[in-house]
DNA sequence: AATGAATGAGCATTCATTCAT
DNA sequence: CATGAATGAATGCTCATTCAT
């Protein structure tokens, strides 16, 4: 309830390398055995230390939660902006938009599996709202600030902004998700180039 | 362990309305407070009538989930192929397709906001592949049917099948999603529009 | 609580027929399964019927109980009354005991097994004493009984009676248990002539 | 499912300390309540703890109950071995091994009425047999090895060494269940008297 | 005489959390 | 910083028992 008494604001080095170390075991376990098979026991057993000190380190399982789920989307956010800053054009911003998404997502596979499962972890709407508004509303403003500047540099025609970024940050994710749990189902790359294709087609027609 | 204290194979009336009520029951309590947080009691508290009796019409916690995810898909499911079927051009069906699988969700939110914490439920990667397997194969192969007709019938070009059906089913689940958690972010009706846009532009261009 | 109300003193024959059929049936699933794992739904299902109707029949589980056991000792009471009341001689009496203990035990082991774990059912230590009087008291007295023949017919010589009933049924029980459980390390008819023969070692000395 | 939550192999000394605590108070209960009736809320009840507590020290009830047994057979080994072994005769030695065996249940009556209870926790007929070898198989080959020492030093005759051990372990067993569970209704000395008689006279015949 | 629906108390077990050391 | 002992509430599940039909 408290928060630690006897800490300053600044956390030690150590205190946030243990943070992080926690946060990847964490994300490993729910990976692995799921949400509800996640206890700060199982956690800390692959870890070699004791469920105490994982509540020394936060404050309840649902600062952990959130503090794991916040380390997933920002390494994304940052994984994509990078790639997608570097590119002059709008289509191909866009472009790598869509396949850095999916790059980031098979490389970090595991962190996906958690993540799903960690939707199971909201009990009230209020909560899920929020995650909601975390995870999607920085990819949405994303997605609209390349169609703007695509229309700004004349590379696309006229379609609905608000409405194609839900559409294609959508597909994004659902793809991803009959991924996740069926690898051998969904080709990414694949599946990357033809929603790429899906979008250049209808906004270049004009 | 053992099933039923009763005799006969077949279900009786009162037992199939027992079901049925107690699935809806716990749907309902998913959707409003998490799977976390549904027990066999909480749910017989909304319910009127005692855990016990939870556990006598369901072989244990995992018999009643699994019930209400093959509820939820097949009522989805016959009503998305009714509409779908009563189209004869290929074209028409996809749209369709898009436009009944938004509207039945628009009409069970709360099946959905369940769906989605139900995932949490599955402990083992066995669980997950198999209920996605549950959920999307049968999704994708529908969509491909369309996709082979319409090329029969001269109406669609050339695309990668499989990876197109991942896509346009992924991006029916992941517009969904974004719905589910925060309806004022997303306008269906127009997504849907889009979507159906986005594919049309591309077939019908060669 | 209350005896069947809508009963008379006579029980039907079809009432008689129930009840030996279903206390045979506890005692099978019992001596198969263990006392703790034996609910009245076990043994219903092995019967072909429901629960209900062996708490028709019985006035509660301890009933029920309590009618296995008269009926295991009885049973074994009479085979072994009719073959000691056959001998003449109290040496024989007591050589027929022994043997016929044992050779009811060899053909009813089911029985016993059952008998032991039935022991834990009996929660209070009076029970446990009235249970202790019911099995043990006639057996004694049926050997004291033999004892006081032989001494009257001049064949045993002078020994502490009480306390030999107590150690020459101690040794068929005890050996009993041991066979029960491990049928292969003892041998039943050795151990009876063992038994036997130490008795009449020390009887016929002087 | 999880063994612990601490680190350490070996177990600490209050760890010890409350296991031995534990188990003592549920060699209590069950026998003075009866095994069925022997809950962990029942035996932290008489404790002062809580059942949670005894969750964390035992690895499940099963766990509980074997090391219980185990606490049991092997102090009543200890005390029976001891003074065995300070007597050099054969003759001296079964007959110490008679006496000491209803000493020490006479000393400790309460864990023979919690050890007949706990037969009753095998379900199976597998655990009921390691049960029997791990109760029954060195106390036979104890008076074995006292039967060869006897012969060898030609103090005893010739007699089946097997079926012996079996009843004399039998008497001693079979005479205890009785005291138990009614200590008036026996005479522990006396028997042990009349039971080292049966078996000297027996022997040294010849 | 028999069934099946329903109850309610009890069970072992899990787990986040607290806290003295 | 870190541990390990302890808590207490919650969970899925079992089961004898009751009762209307």
């Amino acid at each position: 309830m408290n928060a630690k008494t006897t800490k300053s604001d600044q956390p030690t080095f150590i205190e946030e390398a243990r943070r992080k170390q926690i946060i990847d075991a964490a994300l490993q376990t729910i990976a692995e055995q799921g949400y509800t098979q996640t206890s700060f026991a199982e956690i800390a057993k692959g870890l070699g230390i004791t469920k105490g000190l994982i509540a020394y380190h936060f404050n309840g399982k649902h600062d952990l939660i959130t503090s794991a789920i916040h380390t997933i989307l920002n390494q994304q956010g940052h994984y994509i902006k990078e790639r997608v800053d570097a590119q002059p054009l709008a289509q191909d911003k866009l472009r790598i938009y869509i396949e850095a998404s999916f790059e980031y997502i098979e490389q970090h596979r595991q962190h996906f599996v958690a993540l799903v499962d960690l939707w199971g972890s909201f009990t009230s709407a209020e909560e899920k709202q929020a995650f909601s508004q975390t995870a999607y509303d920085p990819c949405r403003a994303h997605l609209q600030k390349i169609f703007r500047i695509g229309r700004e540099q004349k590379e696309f025609g006229d379609f609905d902004v608000q409405a194609m970024s839900a559409v294609i940050q959508g597909a994004i994710d659902g793809v991803m998700l009959q991924w996740v749990f069926a690898p051998q189902a969904v080709n990414l790359g694949t599946a990357a180039r033809e929603l790429a294709g899906l979008f250049s087609d209808r906004v270049s027609k004009k």
